[in-house]
DNA sequence: GGGCTTAGGAAA
DNA sequence: TTCCTAAGCCCT
């Protein structure tokens, strides 16, 4: 047998399956989607078995064979394997990136090389100087040394070590390894036959108290316990337990546990909760589907508070009711501890949880409570749209028109495509729920786009949900123009109408949010006597503060140095090292109402791991009057008694050079307001503005999605911009300007070749090159060509000649072309 | 001529 | 990506 492999080399020479053949006593184990270590020139690598055959016509001298296995069951399933290969093709990057992106960081391979010691035949000790002898000795003394600690302890002998290893006396040994190793704890096991024990007790003497107990402990609950449980639930020391294992009578083994970061919290169990008409006729559609197993792709609108997660909960119920299995995706800032509770709470240990705040182990365990199938949902960020499921039923993700769906690294993949392929291979439905839906999602539903659907791109069915449940209005929302306020006189961050309003809750001791968006309030260091700011010396953006470590840094390249107490331009002091900004209106708060309790969560607040949670139950709990943040108090939360949200600076987003900044806008503000007033109490919201005739405030304010949708579609349609045309970023970067200049034209002009060669198929603008907004990146200059296309193309081929062609012409001058399709941010 | 550095190519 | 080899270069 025969298995294709993709190898853990990115590279383009690399960038497809190579041979092996599979050793007989590989052949049970091997299956499409292992993971083995392979040969690979004179090296062993990881890779995934992409393929099995028989292969008769082999050419057989070529061919080595597979070297290890490195898991039990594949990580990856075929359908897997074939997504691969399908994101390879739509996101232009490597195959072996791609799968390596959907399994968890832990099973991302270590290489470890060896050596042990050998009698090379025919030689002489004498012949080795005294300290080769000293190194022989030190190998000889244990079996195998990893050759990086040995080369560190013998640090300037590398050249004789080597010699050592070409002569034969020295055998090096390649290993490839997991980063992570699963935790065990010692389990103590009941004999098979319980009956037994009242036997064994009698047998005992009398003095021996403790050994009965711990037998009348299995009698009573006959399941194995973790040897360190048992302990301090009986009170007794390990050795009464190990008497009895050493008679025989209890097994003590080492057995893999999890690391379950829910452990050792209890959710109360919930049900169903009665559906209201509108949701139950979403409901109803979506369970139609799930039983006929359409393929359909739902865009679940429903405005803040309408009750969205309800109908997600039920929608699995009825999938994990037709034996099939649900994955569900909510913004990393939204994985908040009530969506987890809700999901926990409705389907118990069904349910994996993965997003990013877990660690290495944790999230490996919870996968692999995939691979094992002792879940059945999944609830998580982005990359959890890989969970290796072989029966899915159901797709949902929440808030789908949030940027975090879309992967900024290689692979570039946005987890809305992906689920939708997903579904296509599985028959499945998607369901992507939003107050606000993205452009591109609610093209699809229009009738102009149902025409161009394709198998790959489908039409979505439009959902909606307009109304809160139990009626509850949507909260009023005010628009202040914040020009007006200057003109009085009001230089402070709070309106007159905020401040009042915020007044007015702290003395009914209701709850206020308050939202101020990063952008716009600098995190720079700035002089303010001669103006200097601190820049990256090796890219082209401005340092920014790190209150935490006292710091500032480059957000790129990770450049760090101290703070600055004196400007090294002026000598001035009057340094100011600008925190996030919430930090300012903190301060204000406190000035302006004197003994006002402030939750701060940005960066710096909740870095650390569960402090996140910590702030906003402390918030639930009514320990503070004012929640105050960056984008991140604006998604998903739910406090009954917050009844006024403020946006102190609203057009902060709508001023970044970005087509998207007006749909960002609309979408923050709608999410924000929609955090007030969503229980008994009526909810209030405020933004601050200088530009308040802008449409997507107004609309915002309005909560009127369809108008904004309008207005939005008309701006993006006159300029060619999604979701009527789609985008493909390439960003070359270099040391060298010129090089890049020359570079950059070549692309664009071969791009603009073939562009012409489309005729009517297709249409396709390519523009640049230019300097990417950001021009420098660790001392590399970036320069960037946009292409603008709509219609039948290939655009796969197309950007694999240009990007061919500029290989050739540009060979081995580290010249590298980074290419983003349906990019997100224009950087 | 040997040893060192560097560029280019191969990897099943 | 990593490693090997061949080619180029310097020094003895």
């Amino acid at each position: 047998m025969y298995a294709k492999v993709i190898v853990d080399v990115p590279a383009k020479q690399t960038n497809r399956a190579f041979d092996y053949r599979v050793p007989d006593s590989m052949k049970d184990w091997i299956a499409v989607g292992s993971r083995v270590g392979v040969p690979f020139g004179p090296r062993t690598l990881q890779g995934f078995v992409v393929e099995l055959h028989e292969g008769s016509e082999m050419d057989a001298g070529k061919i080595k064979p597979i070297g290890q296995t490195l898991d039990l069951t594949p990580p990856l399933t075929p359908e897997l394997v074939k997504l691969g290969r399908w994101m390879s093709r739509t996101y232009m990057c490597h195959e072996i990136t791609a799968l390596q992106a959907m399994i968890p960081g832990a099973l991302k391979a270590k290489y470890e090389r060896h050596v042990c010691a050998r009698e090379p035949q025919g030689q002489q000790h004498a012949l080795l100087l005294p300290v080769q002898q000293e190194i022989m000795q030190f190998v000889r003394s244990r079996e195998t040394v990893e050759l990086d600690s040995l080369l560190a302890r013998y640090a300037s002998e590398g050249a004789l070590i080597r010699q050592l290893i070409v002569e034969g006396y020295l055998e090096e040994i390649q290993l490839v390894k997991d980063r992570m190793t699963t935790k065990k704890a010692l389990t103590v096991f009941p004999p098979e036959q319980l009956e037994q024990l009242d036997g064994w007790i009698e047998e005992l003497p009398a003095r021996a108290a403790k050994q009965k107990e711990v037998l009348e402990h299995f009698k009573q609950q006959p399941d194995p316990i973790k040897l360190t449980e048992l302990l301090s639930e009986l009170n007794i020391s390990a050795s009464t337990v190990k008497g009895l294992a050493e008679r025989g009578w209890l097994r003590i083994e080492e057995v893999e546990v999890q690391r379950d970061p829910y452990a050792s919290r209890s959710f109360k169990p919930t049900s169903p909760l009665p559906l209201t008409p509108e949701q139950q006729q979403v409901y109803g559609r979506i369970r139609d589907s799930l039983h006929a197993r359409q393929r359909h792709v739902f865009l679940l609108q429903g405005v803040t508070g309408s009750g969205k997660t309800e109908v997600y909960l039920q929608s699995i119920q009825s999938c994990l009711d037709l034996g099939r299995e649900a994955i569900v995706l909510v913004p990393e800032i939204s994985l908040t501890p009530q969506m987890v509770e809700r999901f926990k709470g409705r389907f118990g240990n069904r349910v994996a949880v993965l997003h990013s705040r877990l660690s290495h182990g944790e999230r490996y365990d919870e996968w692999r409570k995939i691979v094992r199938r002792d879940v059945q949902v999944v609830i998580g960020a982005r990359s959890a749209i890989f969970a290796p499921f072989t029966n899915l039923g159901l797709i949902i993700i929440d808030e789908e028109h949030e940027t975090t769906y879309k992967q900024e690294e290689s692979p570039k993949y946005h987890a809305r495509d992906v689920a939708v392929a997903r579904a296509r291979y599985h028959g499945a439905s998607v369901v992507l729920g939003s107050a606000t839906p993205s452009l591109e999602s609610i093209f699809r539903t229009l009738p102009q786009a149902r025409q161009q659907a394709t198998e790959q791109r489908p039409a979505f069915e439009l959902l909606s949900m307009p109304s809160r449940v139990e009626g509850r209005p949507l909260p009023k929302v005010n628009i202040v123009d914040m020009r007006e306020e200057l003109k009085n006189g009001n230089r402070s961050m709070f309106s007159r109408d905020l401040y009042k309003a915020i007044e007015e809750r702290l003395h009914k001791k209701e709850q206020i949010v308050l939202l101020l968006n990063r952008r716009g309030y600098a995190t720079f260091v700035m002089c303010r006597t001669c103006g200097y700011v601190a820049d990256c010396p090796h890219c082209d953006i401005s340092l920014t503060y790190h209150q935490s470590s006292k710091a500032i840094r480059c957000h790129y390249c990770g450049y760090a140095e101290r703070e600055l107490s004196v400007c090294p331009d002026c000598g001035s002091e009057h340094i100011r090292h600008f925190g996030t900004g919430t930090q300012r209106v903190e301060e204000e708060l406190g000035k302006l109402f004197p003994g006002i309790r402030v939750i701060r969560m940005d960066v710096d607040t909740t870095t650390e791991k569960g402090s996140h949670e910590k702030w906003l139950t402390m918030f639930r709990n009514r320990q503070a009057d004012v929640l105050l943040g960056t984008q991140m108090v604006a998604k998903g939360l739910d406090f009954p008694y917050v009844t006024l949200v403020g946006a102190l600076a609203a057009d902060s987003v709508l001023n970044l050079p970005d087509f998207r900044s007006a749909e960002r806008t609309f979408q923050l503000l709608t999410q924000v307001a929609g955090r007030a007033g969503r229980h008994q109490l009526p909810g209030e919201v405020f933004v601050q503005t200088y530009t308040p005739e802008h449409y997507s405030i107004i609309s915002a304010s309005r909560h009127d999605y369809a108008s904004f949708m309008q207005k939005e579609m008309q701006m993006r349609q006159l300029h060619n911009y999604p979701p009527f045309h789609r985008l493909v970023l390439l960003t070359l970067s270099h040391e060298q300007v010129p090089l890049l200049l020359r570079s950059g034209e070549m692309l664009a002009s071969r791009l603009k070749e073939l562009s012409q060669s489309l005729a009517g198929r297709a249409e396709m603008e390519v523009l640049g090159p230019v300097a990417s907004p950001i021009s420098r990146i660790k001392d590399r200059y970036r320069f960037q060509c946009m292409i603008k296309y709509r219609g039948e193309t290939d655009i796969a081929s197309i950007l694999e000649q240009a990007s061919t062609v500029l290989d050739e012409a540009v060979k081995g001058q580290k010249l590298t072309l980074s290419i983003d399709v349906d990019p997100l941010l224009l950087m």
